[in-house]
RNA sequence: GGGACUGUGGGGUAGCUUGGUCCAUCCUUCGGGGUUCGGGACUCCGAGACGCCAGUUCAAAUCUGGCCAGUCCCA
């Protein structure tokens, strides 16, 4: 009977009661940042591990899982990376009553878990590239207000790390990352900016960091994932080599690839309504919800005919719910439309003289359908729900997106503004002063709305050596 | 790191200023019964809370202190 806060004006209000009406995370454990996942979320979390495990694995990547434990000693070896990091790690230091000798840290990220062990497992130019990842959880002592899924202390993170001959080569890799993550977005219906981040805001020991960007509703942007490239900065501290043809040895050149859970709250902010979540079928806890409106006595055909239907349909391959519940009908579309399932089939008394069912998708649109064609026909509307979440979505980042000449016309902007940038550190500073918010850095794919250049940077009006930056304020 | 604020059933709240009228209000939720059932049904019965520990007091949800948890602002 609550009324969801309105997502134009209490996106942060409405993105939490969505979360937690649609029961996707319980945020009661008792520890900040730290949630449930509940059966329902946990649903929605395996589809999208499914989908990045298929996507990554398409470009010659092997699973693997390190300790969730490093010890100090491994953890110090890179230098940019501990002073990025030193802020925000868990760490043991106690084994029962006994104080430990070498202090373990709780992983934030497993770059100093992994690499000790590559130095063991590349030794020839036989052994590259070396391509793997892992899907476990990351731990980051987060100061600032945690958000389910969002901003989280325990993060259920996808990490590829991998290990290339040369520059070159790791580079090449960066660029087959950028092509996985289109195509995992494309199954998440969610459009993003690929950005390169300034210097300053590089992931602790890259090189270059580039970053995949998704403003929501002219709100905030959020930070879907990165791929880095880390050239030598960590192989030679850790002693990563191999042994080329000619008898020489070489540090290799490594890149890492980091997404998150966090995605999953992309879904909810990029697609929810008014009326609750709306999944997209890949990800969707159900694909289809099956609600048999069974009026008085002529129940038990109904209810028959709505299981067949729910069986014919999962031996297809849908993930399928069948609600025959006693609750009424109008109390079960708004339950199931709240949790976001991208289709449902009713089946009543009318139906089943008809020999039809109905179906009506999250976005309201409404059809009958021949029972006999049930499942072809699912595949076809999913196919079409989630083609107009694309729409929608590539409309939502069009008009969050907008230029700006004048540092003024960044204060109070929800918008990503697009804007010249000369390269200086001051310049861009001076930039996120007036936007109150960061530079998130140089587009690295062309930009869905295209822009003239600019020829001039913002803050110093400097001519020479321009570019063309975003500027937006980060969730 | 500095500061401000908050904590009442599963969720949201009233009560707190001025201690007693509180075996704690209302909505929702949950369990059971009946009537219902094509867009959040109605009704009857029932369940469920003062974050924790100490103190002040004849008396504490209410005042004081500590702790725990959380939120916001600033660096």
């Amino acid at each position: 009977m609550v009324e969801l806060p309105d997502k134009r004006t209490a996106f942060i209000d409405w993105y939490l009661a969505v979360v937690e009406a649609a029961n996707l995370s319980d945020k009661r454990y008792g520890i900040k940042g730290m949630n449930v996942w509940t059966p329902y979320g946990f649903r929605a979390r395996r589809n999208l591990d499914r989908v990045l495990v298929r996507e990554i694995e398409a470009t010659g990547s092997q699973g693997v899982e390190f300790p969730a434990l490093i010890p100090a000693t491994e953890f110090a070896k890179e230098k940019e990376h501990i002073k990025g990091f030193d802020a925000q790690v868990f760490w043991v230091t106690k084994g029962g009553a006994t104080e430990l000798d070498v202090p373990l840290v709780l992983r934030p990220t497993s770059e100093t878990a992994m690499y000790p062990i590559f130095a063991l497992w590349v030794r020839s130019h036989r052994d590259l590239p070396l391509n793997v990842y892992q899907i476990v959880n990351t731990f980051r002592y987060e100061t600032k207000t945690t958000r389910p899924f969002v901003r989280v202390r325990e993060i259920h993170f996808f990490e590829e790390h991998t290990c290339q001959l040369d520059e070159a080569r790791a580079t090449e890799r960066v660029r087959s990352n950028l092509g996985a993550f289109r195509r995992m977005a494309a199954s998440l219906a969610l459009p993003y900016l690929a950005v390169r981040r300034p210097k300053w805001d590089t992931f602790p020991g890259a090189d270059y960091t580039i970053a995949f960007d998704l403003p929501l509703d002219g709100v905030r942007t959020l930070q879907l994932g990165s791929v880095h490239h880390y050239r030598d900065n960590f192989s030679i501290p850790y002693g990563i080599r191999y042994e080329a043809p000619d008898g020489s040895t070489h540090a290799v050149h490594q890149t890492t690839f980091g997404l998150s859970e966090r995605l999953l709250g992309a879904i909810v902010g990029a697609h929810g309504d008014q009326r609750g979540a709306v999944f997209p079928s890949e990800i969707a806890p159900y694909e289809v919800v099956i609600v048999p409106v069974v009026a008085g006595a002529g129940g038990t055909a109904v209810a028959r005919a709505a299981e067949d239907v729910a069986e014919e349909l999962r031996r297809a391959g849908r993930r399928v719910v069948l609600d025959d519940g006693d609750e009424r009908p109008g109390a079960k579309y708004f339950r199931w439309e709240l949790a976001g399932v991208p289709l449902r089939l009713e089946i009543g008394p009318r139906e089943l003289e008809h020999g039809q069912l109905t179906s009506v998708d999250r976005l309201g649109r409404k059809a009958s359908v021949a029972r006999a064609s049930a499942p072809a026909d699912v595949a076809r509307r999913l196919e079409e729900l989630d083609a107009e979440l694309v729409r929608r979505a590539l409309d939502g980042l069009r008009s969050a997106i907008a230029p700006a000449a004048r540092l003024e016309e960044l204060t109070g902007s929800k918008q990503v503004r697009v804007l010249g940038w000369c390269g200086d550190e001051a310049c861009g500073h001076e930039v996120e002063r007036a936007i109150d918010g960061a530079l998130l850095g140089t587009p690295e794919e062309p930009l869905p709305v295209p822009f003239a250049a600019p020829t001039s940077c913002i803050a110093c009006g400097r001519t020479d050596g321009v570019r063309t930056a975003l500027a937006a304020q980060p969730m």
